[in-house]
DNA sequence: TTGTGAATGTAAGCGCCGATTACACGGATT
DNA sequence: AATCCGTGTAATCGGCGCTTACATTCACAA
C-alpha cells in the first residue's frame, strides 16, 4: 500500500548460458523454485511491516522475477497469503507440539499452562505473523484446509486437556466448553492486545511482556481450578 | 470518468442563499459539511466491509465530490480514518457509560460485570466499528488524542471498580492490575475472535454469541471473586 | 456596495498496486 | 530432432493515495 523503496533491480543482462554454464548462471529463464522463494519473500515482508507491507510486486522484485511472474503460481494476491499463512501455521503448531511433549504426561491442568504459555510465547515473538493466522483479514480459512485443520486440530487438543482435567479433579465447572473457549479469548486477547499496540510500555524487550503473559494466565487457571 | 454529477445529496442543514426562488440548487460548489459527511460515509463503509474497504474515492464519490476534494479536510486516508475512529469511540463510550448508569452503584463487582458486558455487547453488534478503534493498524491511537484519552479513561474506569471491589472483599487476587489485565484480555479476545471468524457457526444470528459472552464473563467474575 | 484574500472545490497527473493478456523461452517427452 | 507446455517477460488496464495548478465562492473590511 505504501510507496514500497524503489529497488534498481540490479539485473545483469541476461545472457544464454552457452558459455560459462559451471559458475554463476546469470539469469537463467526459469526461476528454480519460485513458489518457495516467493513465499519466503512474503513471510519476510510480514515480518517486516506486517500483512499490509505485502504486495506480490515487492514479492516478485525480492524474487528478481518480472511482477506478473507470481501469477503462474498463485491465483491472486489472497492466494499468497494464504500459503504464507499455512507456513506461519505451520511454524506454530511445531512450537505448540514441542512445549507439550515436555510438559508432565499426568497433570491435565499443568499440560493446559504449558500450551497457554507456549502459544502466548509464540504470539509475543512472532507477532506479525501470529497475526497473519490469527484473522480472516487476510485469507479466507474456508480456503486454506491445512490452516484450517491445524487450528481446529489445536482447539481440540486443547479441550480434550481440559476434559481430562475436569475428569482428575482439577476443575471448578463442569462446563469444559465454555472454559476452553474463555481460556482461548484470554490467550488471543492478550497476544492481540500486543499486537494491536494496547501495551505501549513493552517495546521490544518483550521480557516484561512474557511475564505479564505467565501472571494472566496463572491467574486464570487459578479461576477455573477446582477447591 | 465522473459520473456526470450524482444526486444533488439534499443537504439537510438548510443555508442562506441569494436568491431562495431558485428551486433545487443543482449543485453548490461549496458542499455544506464536506468533512462531517465523508466521515459519515466512510463510517458506512467500515460497516459494509471493514476497514479496509474504506477508500478516500469512494467517500468522495459518496459525498458527490472530486476525488481530491477530502483531501482539503483530511491531509491523508489515515486521518480520515482517525476521525471515523474518534466518532465510533465516542458511541462505544456512551453505550458503556448509558449501561454503567443503570448499575447498582453499591455492588463494585456488579458494576463491573455491568461493564464488561456493555462493552462484549457493543462489540458483538458493531464488530466493524469496534474494530477500527481497536487496533493500531488503521489509525494511530498517539495521534488520535480523543480515541486515547476516551481509551485511557475507560481503562482507569475498570482498573477503579475492581479496586473498590477488593476494597470490598469482593476479590480473591490483590493484584488488582493484572485482574484488569486480565479481564480486558478476555473481553478484548472474545470480542476480537467474534470479528476475526473464529466462531463460524453464529453468522448473523448474534443472539448465541452473547450469551456465550455473558458466560465467560460470569465464569471469569466466578474464578475472580473472592471465596 | 464592492474589492479582496482565504477557504474549498475541480482537473490533471504521478507512481504504485493487483490483475490480465499476448508472447518468448526452454526443459521434458516423444 | 520436433514438439508441447510449464513458466517466465512485456505491455497494459483501471483503481488507489496523493500532489499541484487552477477555479469558484464565502466572509469580511473599506
Amino acid at each position: 500500500m505504501r510507496p514500497a523503496t524503489k529497488s534498481p533491480t540490479a539485473r545483469s543482462a541476461a545472457k544464454p548460458r552457452r558459455r560459462a554454464a559451471r559458475v554463476a548462471a546469470p539469469k537463467p529463464y526459469h526461476h528454480g523454485d519460485l513458489r518457495r522463494v516467493l513465499i519466503d519473500a512474503a513471510l519476510q515482508l510480514v515480518g517486516e511491516g506486517g500483512p499490509d507491507a505485502v504486495s506480490v510486486r515487492e514479492a516478485a522484485r525480492r524474487a528478481g522475477v518480472s511482477p506478473g511472474a507470481p501469477f503462474r503460481h498463485f491465483p491472486n494476491r489472497d492466494a499468497l497469503m494464504q500459503a504464507v499463512a499455512e507456513e506461519a501455521q505451520r511454524r506454530f503448531r511445531q512450537e505448540i507440539e514441542a512445549a507439550l511433549a515436555e510438559a508432565p504426561a499426568g497433570d491435565p491442568l499443568a499440560r493446559f499452562r504449558s500450551l497457554g504459555l507456549a502459544y502466548l510465547r509464540w504470539a509475543m515473538r512472532n507477532p506479525t505473523h501470529f497475526e497473519i493466522i490469527s484473522s480472516r483479514r487476510f485469507f479466507d480459512h474456508d480456503k486454506a484446509a491445512e490452516v484450517s485443520r491445524d487450528n481446529a486440530e489445536l482447539i481440540e487438543l486443547t479441550e480434550r486437556t481440559l476434559a481430562d482435567a475436569f475428569a482428575a479433579g482439577q476443575l471448578r465447572s463442569a462446563d469444559v466448553k465454555q472454559v476452553q473457549i474463555a481460556g482461548r479469548a484470554l490467550v488471543y486477547g492478550f497476544a492481540r492486545m500486543n499486537i494491536d499496540g494496547h501495551f505501549p510500555r513493552w517495546g521490544v524487550g518483550a521480557a516484561e511482556a512474557e511475564r505479564t503473559a505467565e501472571a494472566i494466565l496463572d491467574l486464570f487457571i487459578e479461576g477455573i481450578a477446582g477447591p
